[in-house]
DNA sequence: TCAGCTATGTAAAGCGCTTTACTAGCGATA
DNA sequence: TATCGCTAGTAAAGCGCTTTACATAGCTGA
């Protein structure tokens, strides 16, 4: 590989000539100009950019942490952070963790290393304050999707609670009084809030919250299938079920398959994601969406608002919406 | 940020001996290596990578670049790749391209110009001839999931022919004579290996392909529903379709419903891929199942003994398997 | 007593770039 | 004619690490 003295002699001119060019930092007679310009075509120069990192402390890049790049959700949420990140000349770096605590701080340890400029991070974990501790003062993180119980940077997240609100109201309009709600992990923010959106619209309406039919475990399929398995064995079986992840609802729906009932006659179903495969399962599965795209865009935004000295708004809400399809009927009894 | 010379003082040796310490390429008296190591834990000290590659070359890490990381299939894929590429000590750069070009060529510069020690690279493309001149006599590169037409270095398949074959064996055997294909790209390696693996198991049932009943276009669920559209729309439409990804076979879902059909009743189809919707939909839908942890597994291994110098075989074809679900059924009339 | 080891290091160059000074030469000005 | 200012650059240090070659002190054996 060329390196830039090699362009610097080919040139005749010194390297520095040549990098200060290169950087828009310098005004060359046009025949300089030209002489470099030949040398680097005719040498096939491109910078190497350890260099120029190790240089200038600058590397145009940052990592985005994510739990599970295979889970179509984060992987949603990488495609559109990557987007952005490229229109705005960036690269990005993803590391998936597997959700285990170590993975992440490793993950975060390796990307400071690298010396990105900035880290995006989403976890889908309760941090014990090691994340915290390991976040904490940093200039250049904006949190997305989950929070960080500690971590006073920028965070990205969707209005959790209007979700569930929404979800509840909806089914609670189509009759239903009887509604279980099947969450993801215990103390988790989103879980807490989406507990609270379902807990307002039923005390609105009047209704009661059972405590034995808010089932908190994890946002997967396997979580679905256990908890739907409590409900459904129950004498008094809730006549609706609010999965707070589209996971968790398709796990209620093979349990509910299972027990030779029916999506919707016997008992609704809403979901929360709006993930692709939404709307291909049968029924096709009312849910609430989160605006993934945007969620994305918008935290590159604020990092790179971070990176310009600026002060993004440290908390920012993007609005979610009901999906209506055909797992929500009115209840049968 | 504590440097290597901090360490050194701090410990009252020479950064040449901690630098050697820490990579074991000097013995120590323990009372120096106690001095040193209380150094680096007081400092809080962390190598600058940065720096460490570009004096010594090598990075530890590689790229995968990959169309879309949107689609759980490169998703999945990446994935793996990853996690093998961790279990080796390496870390891994995903870029997805959105299957453009420019964007592909400019991801395998960008990854060159970063020195990865190696590159893995899937597309879903067929190559004009720039992939095949940028990647030649590179010897740190595998191609995983698709060929580049040209390119001489260790590829990573699964089997396509053998996929079809089993999948077209599998509806022949059902009793279906009139059966039509639907596939990607044309010209694309997987889709002639999926055709000719299909055409194989018709001539073998002595069956013919008729020519209007291969329709070839992309991978995507919008083209499903085309090809599924034109293929009803037809006199005498077939009573099997044999889709060559699930997100196609999820566009002839989509149609066949449409048009107030059943599937298997009316219409049985196989796809292709095994993606974790295809469990899900409805009917769940009979598939070919590519390995795709095996895969990014095996890429990474074959990365890893080309950097040390050895030689992995240039083709490798992984085995692929018949799912058999519901969307298969013998034919009705 | 002294050459020759061994143990325990160190000095300095180099990776490829950026950046902060500094300068040679020249025309214009006072 | 001395000075100023401008043009068109350059020299050298530094980013944080690795690596090659060399150095010193103390001990051993003859």
């Amino acid at each position: 590989m060329a390196t830039l003295s090699d362009v610097a002699a080919e040139a005749g001119v010194s390297p520095t000539a040549v990098s200060r060019y290169l950087n828009n930092r310098i005004d060359l007679p046009q025949a300089t100009r030209d002489r470099i310009d030949a040398a680097i075509a005719k040498l096939d120069y491109r910078p190497n950019l350890l260099a120029r990192r190790l240089s200038t402390g600058k590397s145009e890049a940052f990592a985005l942490v994510t739990p599970d790049i295979a889970n179509p959700f984060f992987a949603e949420l990488a495609a559109a952070v990557e987007r952005q990140a490229h229109a705005s000349g960036y690269s990005v770096y993803i590391t998936s963790t597997g959700g285990h605590a170590d993975a992440e701080i490793n993950a975060i340890r390796r990307m400071a290393d690298s010396h990105v400029d900035g880290l995006i991070m989403t976890t889908n974990r309760v941090d014990d304050g090691s994340l915290a501790n390991l976040l904490a003062g940093r200039e250049n993180v904006v949190l997305l999707d989950e929070d960080i119980d500690g971590v006073s940077v920028p965070r990205v997240f969707v209005d959790n609670a209007e979700g569930t609100y929404l979800a509840a109201q909806h089914l609670i309009a189509m009759g239903h009084r009887d509604i279980a709600l099947i969450g993801g992990p215990h103390r988790l923010m989103s879980v807490n809030e989406r507990l609270a959106g379902f807990t307002r619209a039923m005390d609105e309406a009047g209704l009661p919250v059972r405590p034995g039919w808010v089932l908190l475990g994890d946002y997967t399929r396997d979580y679905g299938v256990a908890a739907a398995s409590v409900l459904l064995d129950a004498v008094d079986p809730p006549t609706a079920i609010l999965a707070c992840s589209d996971y968790i609802a398709i796990g209620v729906m093979q349990v509910v398959r299972e027990y030779g009932l029916s999506i919707p006659n016997d008992i609704s179903l809403v979901g929360f994601d709006d993930m692709a495969f939404a709307a291909l399962v049968d029924p096709p599965l009312t849910t609430i969406r989160q605006p993934v795209a945007a969620m994305g865009e918008l935290a590159v935004k604020h990092l790179l608002a971070l990176l310009e000295g600026q002060t993004p708004p440290a908390e920012t809400r993007l609005a979610v919406e009901l999906v209506t399809r055909q797992s929500v009927a009115a209840p049968s009894r």
